[in-house]
This record gives structure tokens, sequence and C-alpha cells, in this order.
DNA sequence: ACTCAATGGTCTGTGAACAGACCATTGACG
DNA sequence: CGTCAATGGTCTGTTCACAGACCATTGAGT
């Protein structure tokens, strides 16, 4: 038996990557550059977004002070104030983090999107959705499509998944989602936009909110497929 | 926009599961009952599995010693010693574990499931394995269908789809999958087990392996499925 | 039979993270 | 125009986890 073939070392994994501050920057950053809060809006006060993160207020204080750092927040004191996005799309200029994601691991994020995301969209089509949640979804789409700038495509982009994703009704399978498009953020962040990319992009977007809202579940999955195929081949064909 | 459409309450969660101790306990109780560390086998020397946990080897060796006092291993001391597993199936009885995951998570788990395991299928199926690898996967779904008692099965039978998982060379999809498996292992041992589904079960891995063996990845996908939505569907006529 | 390498067992000091009380600032609202 | 509720900012003592050195035990190898 190989050692390819052994449990052990393809099941046990660390439990917390590293100390609870660096978590919470990772986590926090991720969120703000995936559009999860939008630019403009406030995150949580802090008492409330600490226990949210299951985190002590202080070391929340301390990530927030790292995100003030690099320009992706700030911070108001006093009634109405708080801490609010002010990213939009680009990163700072000579700050390349983390740099191609610790190795092999873009084909490990790339299979793992293939299969999450096209599995949300499938049980987001099986739900039954309300007024609400339909009008969200198109809106989302409709916002990816009219990003004026390849940095506000990319935010909206980000914030169309995770809202099929959310629609899904999994919890396992959002934080799921969320994982792949943070593997994969900066890479897709390299990526020369052209004109025709972007055209096919939203023309699968536009396939898959319609196939979800039909309740459509093996079409959402399959245009969901191709559509992940699409940026595979993108992403291989320029690091690969 | 409605409460259930914020992206925020979404994605962020917890990062931490309490305390490292806990933690620890949970992924090593999960991985001997998943089987993961057969009866009889032994598990890495302390220093090489703290590392491996990225926990220190204190935090490690109590929760070694909480499982010894949960009876699923016993340690003995100098050379060739080491930490080996008890636990053959059965759980102590009396000894309720967490009862019913708390709440509706168990819907999330099978959906869950169902499209990672599936996922995993697919890509396993798509890779080209080495003569050990298959032979790996045929002997563990050999186990599973000659397991002598229940309690052997079910550990056979999460070693089975550990592998298939590990096949599919995706650490993030095997980690999905192994938090699936864990999220529900309570429940599977729940089931009373008719012949019939056993029987049922069985068949539809060797379908699977088969699938997965012959290189065709939609097969082993729709298998996967289909033994997914049985499963499912048991565990929800039973507690839902 | 002896040796010693491999393993579990113990101890101590240090730093991280937490809980929770308290302070400072601001603007929404009456 | 004043109040005070909501928010960020600060401080303190305590607990947890870690690193790493050292001890104790056993059996594999010679």
């Amino acid at each position: 038996m190989s050692s390819v073939s052994r449990l052990p070392d393809a099941v046990l994994r660390p439990l917390r990557g590293g100390n609870a501050f660096e978590s919470t920057v990772e986590q926090l950053a991720t969120a703000v550059r995936l559009g999860v809060f939008a630019y403009g809006e406030q995150l949580p006060p802090e008492r409330e977004l600490a226990a949210r993160l299951g985190v002590s207020r202080m070391t929340l204080r301390e990530a927030i002070a790292a995100l003030r750092d690099s320009g992706l927040v700030t911070t108001r004191r006093g009634r109405g104030g708080g801490t609010v996005v002010v990213y939009q799309g680009e990163d700072q200029i000579g700050q390349n983090r983390a740099g191609v994601r610790h190795g092999a691991s873009l084909a490990d994020a790339l299979d793992f999107r293939r299969v999450v995301e096209p599995g949300a969209a499938y049980l987001a089509a099986g739900r039954s959705m309300s007024a609400d949640q339909r009008a969200w979804l198109t809106a989302s789409e409709l916002e990816v499509r009219s990003a004026s700038d390849n940095a506000a495509h990319r935010v909206a982009d980000a914030r169309l998944h995770l809202a099929i994703a959310t629609l899904s009704g999994s919890p396992m399978l959002i934080e799921a989602v969320t994982r792949a498009q943070s593997a994969l953020q900066e890479l897709l962040a390299a990526i020369p936009v052209l004109p025709a990319n972007i055209s096919h992009s939203n023309a699968q977007h536009r396939a898959i909110v319609a196939a979800v809202l039909a309740g459509d579940e093996d079409g959402a999955r399959a245009f969901m497929e191709e559509h992940c195929d699409a940026t595979s081949a993108l992403l291989r064909g320029l690091l690969g």
C-alpha cells in the first residue's frame, strides 16, 4: 500500500491556522475583498462582530487595526460611527500577498470550486425562494453586468457567487464556497481581463441565475460547471 | 432585502471551535470512529501527531488521555510502544454524545454530503490511479461487504467513503468529505440496520467503485448521488 | 546480556487570548 | 440645545496554550 493510499495522512489537518489574530485578519480581509462588506458599508459593531467570529474583542480590534493599516477600512468613533469599508477592488500596488497560494493548492482550489459551486447552484434551484431573495439574485447578477471596471467586476462577481451559495440554504456549503472563492480571489485578480471573457462570463451568469430562478436544478448545475471550467481553463493557461 | 438575504450573516463564522483541547479531542475521536485509524493500529508518535495537528504536545496528550478515558485507545510506553486503537465500532452504552447535532444541521449535513461525496467520486474517476490505489479501493469495498456486524460495517463504510475522497486528490475535498462523514456519523450509528438496506448499500458501493475504476466520471457521481439519497431518505424518515 | 534509540511522562517559564469593567467621543433625537 | 445611547478606545487580572528541556520505561538490535 503506497504512501498515497493512507488515510491518516490525508485526513489529519491542522485545526487552527496559526494564532487567533492572524486568522481574524485573514477572514476579515477576505470578507472585504470578496465584497461581503461592500464599499461604503459599515462593519457590525466590534462587540457583535467579535462574538460572531468567536474571538475576544481585543483580538478583533487588533485585526481591524491591521485592516486599517492596509487601507481597507476606516474607523470613526461615537454614535453613528464604526468601521467602514474603503476598499473598491484594487489593492495597493507593491503588495504581493501570499504569492501563489502555497504551491500545489491551485489545482486543489479549482477542483474544489468546481464541485461545491455547481452543488450550491443545484441546491439553490431546488429551493422555493421569497420575492426578496429572487430580487436579490437578479440584482446581484445585474451588478456584475454593469460593473464599470475590472476591480468592481471582480467584487460583484464574488458577491453573486456568494449570493447563490447563500440561497442554497446550507451553512456548510456557504462556508465551502467562501473558502473556494477566497482561495482563488488573488489568482482571479491577476487575470488580464479580456472583453470577450467578461461577456462570456456574463452570459453564463445570466444562464445560471435564470436556471436557479426557474427551479431547473440540473441546468443550474450544468451552467455553473461550464462557468467554473471557463475560469479554470483561463487560470491554468496563465499559470500552469 | 430580507434578513435571509444578507451576506455577512451567512459568511461570518467562528474560526475556532472552542479551545484547542476540545477541538483536538473531537478530531481524534472522529478519526477513530470513522476508522481513519483502524482497530489495533497505532497512532503516530505524540510529537509527530502534535505537529501534524498544529497543536502543542501537552494539549495533544490531554486529548489522548480523554480518548483513553473513553475507552477508545490504550497507551504503552517504551520503544515499540505508543497509543493503539481499541475501538471496534460500538460505543460504550449510556454515552449519548452531543444529541442530534445541534438542531437544524442535520439537513445541512445531508445536503453538504450529497454535494461533496458525488463530487469526490467524479474527480476520483477522472484520475489515473496506480495499481496500489486501485487495489486499495477494491479492498476497501470488499471489507464493507464482508463486515461481520453492524459496528464493523459502519466503520468499513466510512473508510471506503474516505478512501474515495482521498483518491480524488483534492485536500480541500478530502476535508469536506471528512466533515460530512463525521457530522453524520452519530446519526448513522442510530439507524436500525436492516439487511435489505445493507444489501442495497453494498450494491451501490460496488457500482460506485466499478465506475471509479473504469474512469466513468458521470457514472461515479450518479451512483454516489443515489447512494447519498438512499441514506438521506432513511435518516429523514427516522428523524424528521 | 547489554546498549541505546524510540517512545510516553513531567515540569517550568513565557506569551497569547480572554473576560469584563471602565473611559472617551460623537451625533441622533427629543 | 442638551441628553444620552451607541460606538470605539483602554486597562487589568486570569486562564490557556505553547515551546522545549528533561525524566522514565521499554524492547529492538547487536
